[in-house]
DNA sequence: TAGTGGTCTAGACCACGGC
DNA sequence: CCGTGGTCTAGACCACTAG
């Protein structure tokens, strides 16, 4: 990595610096290597450490980069894929599910929730709590919301038992008729809480799955998954997917 | 795990800001005001402009706000369904496309490219530019990789028409029978062409689509949409998608 | 030209992880 | 304890848009 001092020109320094280090990353670094630290950087570069710092967010953001606080910045691995529809459609927590049931509760949900379940505001549903772990690392917490109507044979469970309560919820689920579902993904920041279960700070960049299932004709279930988006790549689709990547670019003219 | 967490961590002022200025949206504010400028808005609160504006950041993320320089920061509408996967296979170009071909060029793609079409480096390729257009606004631009064999038959086209040419290789690829595809979205960030064209800032985020198209036992073409991530739901399935979102909504008037 | 958001600086202190 | 990244400040100037 060079320590050549940045040329005045219409680009903005932090741009040019992320496109700087991430040439150097390609050539000279190498996974799990981690970097000099950000005070060291700035100066090796003549900036602020603000401005490198923008510039590490951006590779960061793009999957390239991964800071601890206490550790310091190394070369994140290439994304993950992670499967998120296999084509057919199936109900959440059957058969060989990648989802780790973690326990249940009974209450009223976000208002855009109930709406989006068609019931009245102020009424109550199992919220299920799910996480999922891929390659050894927590890759997404999800939030399955399931009416009461859904589930009208759920027996009186041990309700001290959290987790078994949360597979009795999916297990029950199963027993409807999915006739149909759909899905949705957006960008989002993560919550307090999902953050600390996903190992990142509040605020870091995820992607949110909305999936929407619907079964005698009323929306049975609707879950939101929140995926780290600097770790996954989201694949849909029968085979594993693509393996799209930064890299030098170039265009015809 | 006898201890009790009662520690009172102090919530970063930003963090707290964002919260905060969540609420003002939802109570104070109609879809397209706007704000006050940013160093009243900081004066306001007692905090650096810095630390508003990391604030705003984070709102802007995650769609509630569009900020535009020289202009300032305004109320966002409640982010757009934009249909990426009809639940059917589709070659793109095909009926009603919701793309619109730009031009097409014929040239050497990124390594990674290559390495998904399963062809040697160095070899070009054609490379049709679309866009597409929802509510009257741009929300994405593609990239489609075609390899020369996968168009056998493209007769020699009129150069400089590069919008025919594009068009001409789409036609080309629907006499093809399509046998599967698969789809990957990751976070990433508008290089500075995509930018423009989305009408962004560099470095912008943005949800990658990358579908690959099977046929003949062959990858027959490569797509890399680039959506908006500040204003695009991606919706995949039949209908329209899930209307899951922040807070309550009002109209301008 | 006036006002906006975008970039940048040179400091300071804090929270966390490893030693 | 020390070194790391995370937060925050109080300025400055630049790039853009609109009247």
């Amino acid at each position: 990595m060079g320590t050549t001092h940045l040329e005045s020109v219409p680009e903005p320094k932090y741009w040019h610096l992320k496109t700087v280090l991430s040439e150097a990353l390609d050539s000279e670094f190498t996974v799990g290597e981690i970097l000099p630290n950000e005070r060291e950087l700035a100066a090796r570069f003549g900036v602020a450490r603000a401005t490198l710092r923008q510039a590490l967010e951006q590779l960061e953001l793009e999957g390239r980069l991964q800071r601890r606080r206490g550790v310091g910045t190394t070369v994140a691995p290439p994304r993950m894929g992670v499967a998120v529809g296999t084509g057919q459609q199936a109900w959440p927590g059957g058969g060989d599910d990648a989802w780790r049931a973690v326990d249940s509760t009974d209450a009223v949900p976000p208002s855009t929730v109930a709406t989006a379940l068609e019931i009245p505001r102020e009424q109550s549903v199992h919220i299920v709590r799910r996480s999922r772990v891929s390659h050894g690392q927590p890759v997404a917490a999800e939030l399955l919301y399931v009416p009461h109507a859904s589930v009208p044979d759920l027996s009186a469970i041990d309700t001290a038992n959290q987790a078994a309560r949360a597979r009795a919820v999916l297990r029950e689920l199963q027993r409807l008729q999915l006739d149909t579902q759909d899905r949705a993904v957006e960008l989002g920041s993560a919550r307090a809480d999902d953050a600390k279960e996903l190992d990142r700070l509040p605020g870091a960049p995820v992607l949110v799955v909305t999936t929407r299932f619907f079964a005698a004709g009323r929306t049975a279930a609707l879950s939101v998954a929140t995926y780290r988006a600097d770790t996954c790549r989201l694949t849909f689709g029968a085979s594993g997917g693509v393996e799209i990547h930064h890299g030098p670019e170039r265009r015809a003219s």
